[in-house]
DNA sequence: CGGGAGGTTGAGCATGTTCAAAGGATGTGG
DNA sequence: CCACATCCTTTGAACATGCTCAACCTCCCG
């Protein structure tokens, strides 16, 4: 594989693109961080509450979530992981983890050594600025997360959670227009909004008989994605998945 | 007054230095930026969601939130903003808010250029670290509340917020032992928890009862942190509040 | 003294939980 | 390739936490 399809089909690169242009040489430093992947099976622990960091990782490819078992057991999932997510940019300055990282699905993931990131955010101004954007969408999810949890009822929160899902894997070019698949289970899912299973199983069934969606076998169709937007009072524009602003590049044209 | 003592009481700068240590020049820098302070009065509107952000801002005294009202009037309270935090570091790339930042008291704060913070994350390396530093422990604030709403009762999701809002005024010498003034009302403590009014009132009434609270005339007193920290399943270290790693800043000093 | 915002109280109600049991799907070893 | 175990989904009924609505109280401030 050549270094500019290689270049192509790294997921970071192709994400921090996404947001920022990046000149060939931006390119191949990111290209030769991912040096030593890693492979996860589903449904295991990537780092642990309590553990020290020991690097920054990429996702790859599969699903992952950051979370934390609380005393009594019960779960809370805090936010997805997609391919070319980083996990954890956020950490690698924090003596110990306050959550724990686990896989949803078999996970493939490059390991970043912490000096290569401070390197390259020293070197790599557009670097820099595209992990500052992808570490400001991440606050934004976070946020809706909150005024999802906080204000909305079952049925939109799980309204807002698969918006959410499908946005952003078409955001990573992992869907075929509104049909994706959902590895997710309904325990998975009660334990990202806050819900039981049983109630996300009831909630799915009002949705399936609205004709808002269809569900089986790990696969998703959300048949009518505005009307679920806006049964969630949610808008794609709060996931701030597009591109940053052009003043901000043309101040990096300047230097 | 002098530099040196200007330094001491921008609360920016104190912020700052108490994550990462700043050279005399960082600190300078840092104290020429807020030259423009604006006023604000209680309850009302610094940023309006739909807005593009004009500039960065530094609070540098009272309290404010960032918020979303929803279609049907309702609010949600993300975050809190005391003095020394940003609003927004992470809005200056994008193009439009989505949500507002509004006052609580009576609010001063420090308008920051676009370009002079994009200056500084490039010339001043530790200042840059802070900056990050500060962007990770808003997120590890916004990661407590989502566990907060999504599995904590209405007694835990009080305790929960009482101990961050008492361990986040005394990491910046606001507090005196465990009494702080707090201006909310409890209207603003309902839309923070995703809960009523009614509720809040019911709640703290068991918080009193049981000793572990006195609150009147705005003044809180926890009587007992650790069962609060306890009956929220809350952890002072969750906040992250205090200083970077030493490995990072050893970094920073190679340069 | 009057008005308004915030706090307090009560009763009925609704959304989502709990618990328990049964019905699919999936996958693994014999 | 079947048998069995396990995990996931589905269903029902009783229950509980927190909501709604409406009234009243209290404090502050003009």
């Amino acid at each position: 594989m050549s270094p500019v399809r290689q270049a192509t089909y790294n997921p970071l690169i192709r994400k921090l693109e996404h947001y920022v242009p990046l000149s060939a040489d931006d390119r191949r430093v990111l290209d030769e961080l991912g040096e030593t992947e890693e492979h996860y099976r589903a449904n295991q622990d990537i780092v642990v509450e309590g553990q020290v960091p020991r690097s920054v990782f990429v996702l790859l490819s599969g699903l992952a979530c950051r979370y934390r078992i609380l005393r009594d057991g019960r779960r809370q999932i805090m936010t997805f992981l997609l391919p070319g997510d980083l996990c954890d940019l956020h950490m690698f300055l924090l003596r110990v983890m306050d959550h724990s990282i686990g896989t949803i699905t078999d996970v493939t993931l490059a390991a970043i050594p912490t000096v290569s990131v401070l390197e390259m955010a020293v070197r790599h101004p557009r670097v820099s600025v595209a992990l500052w954007w992808s570490s400001m969408q991440q606050e934004a999810i976070l946020r809706e997360r909150i005024v999802a949890l906080g204000r909305r009822d079952a049925v939109g929160r799980v309204a807002y959670i698969l918006c959410e899902l499908v946005w952003r894997q078409q955001a990573i070019g992992l869907s075929n227009g509104s049909s994706v698949t959902l590895p997710l289970t309904q325990n998975e899912l009660a334990d990202t909004l806050g819900l039981t299973a049983v109630h996300i199983n009831r909630v799915l069934q009002i949705l399936r008989r609205d004709r808002l969606l269809t569900l089986e076998h790990r696969r998703l169709e959300l048949l009518d994605i505005d009307k679920l937007a806006d049964i969630a009072g949610f808008n794609k524009d709060y996931l701030h998945l597009g591109p940053a602003p052009p003043e901000i590049i043309r101040h990096l044209d300047r230097r």
